[in-house]
DNA sequence: GCAGGTTACGTCAGTTACTGACGTATACGC
DNA sequence: GCGTATACGTCAGTAACTGACGTAACCTGC
């Protein structure tokens, strides 16, 4: 048997696409994985801590990137633009995931369970954007709002993106921030002062 | 045996927030929930589609409130506007509530899976609130980005408010929406021209 | 090259969240 | 008073996990 593991944890992973495609997430359960995957059910659960997480392996290093992103910007930087250039950092991470993330995105479409783990990890993104932007001195509630409304304008742009990939993802970021703008600000204070 | 169910429903969801209290949310059965409320395990599942779900009941009236709050907004509204007038509007129905919540709150902190489900509903919310914009005339895509947003804000609100009562939720409020605008338009365009 | 510790895995038994099928009793319309 | 709908009980079953224990492959130190 493998010294590693490591080889087993991607044919898992593999093997739970490929069946969730098959025959959809609810009707596929974790014996059949591990039965494609040469191992046993136990093993699935030493790798994954439930089913649904064989689908979202790998997003630690994405959060990392993230990270790193937040930190490499200018001093200067405002938090928006701190995030804006840890969302440029990571664009070629996401370009190369992309065939991998697709046929996954059409899995999870049509199954709430996966649709919920999604919300919970991308929370776990906008905690670690909170928490690089907190390293940068910005303060803890409004780098909170900041990492909250900044996912926002990532996920907007993903979304643009999809519908729309020959503008390329750099050009749909920068039009979800533009669009950030024209929203909260659109010239005069109209919500402290609203009539 | 009644014929409404609607008090075998109180009784269990009372049951549930005891139950999870006392010993943890995962260190009780749905089987010993309704054995407390004086029902079958199978009738609690008739009630709720799952166990989380009975930490949860009565969400329907507060998303079918903030729609309306949308709708009641002037009509020279702006989007962010719209959302301000529907939070003040549902402010009632949050204190009103606040009994109940905050124990459950207690509960949902130290257990991942109700966090899981907070941002299902929080996801349930956002389409709402998008959905409300929307019959407003407002674009789809600034509708679900202004949604989230708003969205952000109020959390931002909640959170301070349960640190700071004596302000009032109404006076969060208005200091969360007042902070979105210092984050998105600090006066000259940041992002677009980075430097 | 071999002893000893580590690690990934198999096997087995058990708990519990959930689901479908079927029967029953209660409240309600007529 | 009589069907009918509805909430509930009962029973059986599936599948997601979990703990305990054993084993074989690797790695380390000598």
């Amino acid at each position: 048997m493998p010294r590693s593991g490591e080889d087993a944890r991607i044919r898992l992973r593999q093997a739970a696409l490929e069946l969730f495609r098959e025959r959809g997430y609810d009707a596929t359960t974790a014996a059949e994985i591990a039965a494609r995957a040469g191992v046993t059910e136990r093993t699935f659960f030493r790798h994954f801590p439930d089913k649904r997480e064989a689908l979202f392996d790998g997003e630690d290093a994405f959060r990392a990137a993230l990270s790193d992103g937040v930190l490499a910007a200018p001093a200067h930087a405002t938090p928006m633009e701190a995030l804006f250039h840890a969302f440029r950092s990571v664009e070629p991470m996401i370009s190369a995931n992309r065939a991998f993330a697709e046929p996954r995105e059409a899995v999870i479409a049509q199954t709430p369970a996966l649709q919920e783990r999604v919300l919970t990890k991308t929370a776990g993104l906008i905690a670690t954007l909170s928490a690089a932007l907190r390293r940068r001195g910005v303060d803890e509630a409004v780098a909170g709002l900041a990492a909250q409304v900044g996912m926002a304008a990532l996920s907007y742009a993903a979304r643009t993106w999809a519908q729309d990939p020959a503008a390329g993802m750099d050009a749909h970021l920068r039009r979800a921030f533009d669009a950030l703008q024209r929203l909260s600000a659109p010239g005069a204070p109209t919500v402290t002062q609203p009539r």
